[in-house]
Parts: C-alpha cells; structure tokens; sequence
DNA sequence: AAAGTCGGCAACCGCTCGCGG
DNA sequence: ACCGCGAGCGGTTGCCGACTT
C-alpha cells in the first residue's frame, strides 16, 4: 500500500495548459494569493488541475519577471560556479539569477550548458565550422587540407564523430579554467568580480569555504580575451611556470593534478568525472558535501542540512559573521 | 516531398523535508 | 516522539518544431 495520492488522478486534467486556464490561475493568484494552499486552490477556482500542477505552472511561468530563454554569458558563470560547489541544486541555483527558474536553468543545463561546457556543438555550429572549412579547403585547393575538413574536426584528434569538442582543439589536453579564478574580460575590463563576490558569499552562507570551495587550478594564470566563442575552457598552452624560482609547471596540467585540485569538492558533477577523474558519486547531501567543501574547517552539523555552517578562515573579508 | 532524427522545453512523477497536531 | 499532510525539489518523460537525409 502505498501513498494516498495528492489528487484524483482520473479527474485531473493533464498535459499543456491552455490560455483560460492560465489567466483564470493567474488573475485569482494576483489578486488573492496562493492561500498557502495549493492543493485546495484548484477546485477553490474550478481548475480540473492538480494543485502540485497548478503551483509549477504559476511558478514556472505565470509568475511576474520571469525570463526564458536568453542566459548571459554571465549567468553562465554562475550557473556553472554553483554547480560545481553544489552540485545540481537547482532551486539553490535559481534563487541567484532573478527571474530564472529551477526547472528553466535545469533545462538549460541539460540541453546547452553541459554541451557547451563539455564542448559538444550543435548541430548549427557543426554546419558553421564545417561550411567555414569548406570554404577553407577551396580556397587553399588543397587536396589534403580538403581531406580533413571534410570530416568534422574531432575525428583528428581520436574523438568519436558527433562530439566535437571545442576546448582548444589545438593543444593535446584540455582543461576548464576554473569560473572563480577567471573572471570574463570583457571590453573595459572585467565584470566577473561582483559575481565571483556574490558567490563567494552564497557559498559562505550556505556552509562552505568560499575560498576552498573553488580552488584555482595551479599554475594556470587567468586567460587571455576570448578569441572565439566565449567559453569555459581554455588553452593549456598559457598554462607557464609563475614563479620563476620555485616549482616548474609543464603546460599541460596532468590529470593528477586535477584531481587533486578538485578532489574536496566531489560533489555530484554530472559530467564532470571525466574531466576531473572522478568516480561515480551518488547524490550527496550538503551536510556530506560541506566537509569536502571545506575538509579542513570544523563543521558545526546540525540535524538538517544547510543548518550547518562552517567556520571559514577570512569570513572577516565577507563581511558576513 | 516525405520520413527519420535531434534538440529544446513544458510538464509530470515520486521522493524528501518541514511543520503542525 | 510520532504521524500525516502539504510544499518543494530534482529527475525524467513526452511533445513538438527544426533540421537532415
């Protein structure tokens, strides 16, 4: 015997919502508010909808100031910041990008960020890069350079077809630069640091060490203007000692390297294993992530997840005790 | 022109959390 | 302390339009 349902199934409509009955919810929540009650507002308004329905629909899309569509390379960052410290909290994610919604970053997430992170290209910019090579090859007439613009540019570099991967193909490794330690430059300077700021302080707030959270790959100075399409990765070929006296960088980052760059912060990165060289990791708890987050802070643990805070080195610099 | 495939998005499902009795 | 209910969340599914063959 399982749960009551929330709703009778059989009477419920289901599938896309039609104008009516989004105006008759939108003009009763407007003018007299959800009553803290969602499961008793459909029937209070006549709406054969399930009340768990009727709430993703005002939420999701009804709701004031909502934004679709349309994500600045600046919330890319964010999105891809927060995901990488807390993994797949959407709602978490959300509550930092006025407008946007859980279910529309996920979306987002799942059908352009990771492609456009992991490097796989649409379809459209396949056709680009390969009309752009046709063009090429034409223009050289020569037979070879023909030869391989042909196939799309992955298949020199042993990947399968299909996954074009758009880290800087001409370097023999890629890695993306991390979103905290390298802000977007942007014409007259940089806008990436009030982001970073406001991160920082999400990360603080909800228990991390904002400063560990994010640790900045080593030895890979911030990249140069984007020369192409914006994107999180970078060469590794301006990966070049810093110091001049101290440890010697190769420019290509080893993959233990990495790994321990990132290895405190395992928390579920769909996708992102295989970059990192991480194992399969089950949907982990805050109150798991935050030790990894910040391993070498006490962790005051309450009962509930994001109860808990850490106690972070420099909260002084935060402003935010 | 038609059939097949892919990508994006809205919506659903089922689980967990939190609160009140 | 326990239980039940509603809210909220994240994963998944299904539809539909765009694109390819």
């Amino acid at each position: 015997m399982g749960r009551a349902p929330c709703c009778d199934k059989a009477s419920v409509k289901k599938g896309p919502w039609s104008p009516e009955e989004d105006a008759t919810l939108k003009s009763y929540i407007e003018q007299n508010g959800t009553g803290g009650n969602w499961i008793a507002l459909p029937q209070k308004i006549g709406l054969k909808r399930c009340g768990k329905s009727c709430r993703l629909r005002w939420l999701n899309y009804l709701r004031p100031n909502i934004k679709h569509g349309g994500f600045s390379e600046e919330e890319d960052r964010i999105i891809l910041s927060l995901y990488i410290s807390i993994g797949s909290r959407w709602s978490i994610i959300a509550a930092q990008l006025p407008g946007r919604t859980d279910n529309d970053i996920k979306n987002y997430w799942n059908t352009r960020l990771k492609k456009k992170l992991f490097g796989k290209q649409s379809r459209k910019d396949q056709r680009q890069q390969q009309h752009l090579a046709r063009q090429a090859a034409a223009a050289a007439g020569d037979g070879q350079i023909k030869q391989e613009a042909s196939g799309s540019a992955n298949e020199s570099d042993g990947l399968a077809p299909g996954a074009n991967y758009s880290w800087h193909h001409h370097h023999s490794m890629a890695v993306p630069v991390h979103p905290m330690s390298a802000p977007m430059v942007v014409e007259g300077g940089r806008v990436g640091d009030d982001v970073d700021e406001s991160i920082r302080k999400l990360l603080f707030k909800l228990g991390g060490n904002p400063f560990a959270a994010l640790p900045a790959p080593p030895c890979i100075p911030p990249p140069p203007m984007y020369e192409e399409e914006p994107s999180f990765a970078a060469p590794l070929a301006h990966a070049m000692p810093l110091n001049e006296g101290g440890m010697q960088c190769s420019s290509v980052l080893p993959a233990l390297e990495l790994d321990e760059s990132f290895h405190f912060n395992q928390v579920k990165l769909d996708g992102l294993e295989c970059l990192f060289g991480m194992g399969d990791h089950h949907n982990m708890r805050w109150n798991e992530v935050s030790p990894l987050v910040c391993p070498n802070n006490a962790v005051a643990s309450s009962s509930q997840g994001m109860q808990q805070y850490c106690i972070a080195e420099e909260p002084a610099d935060l402003g935010m005790q």
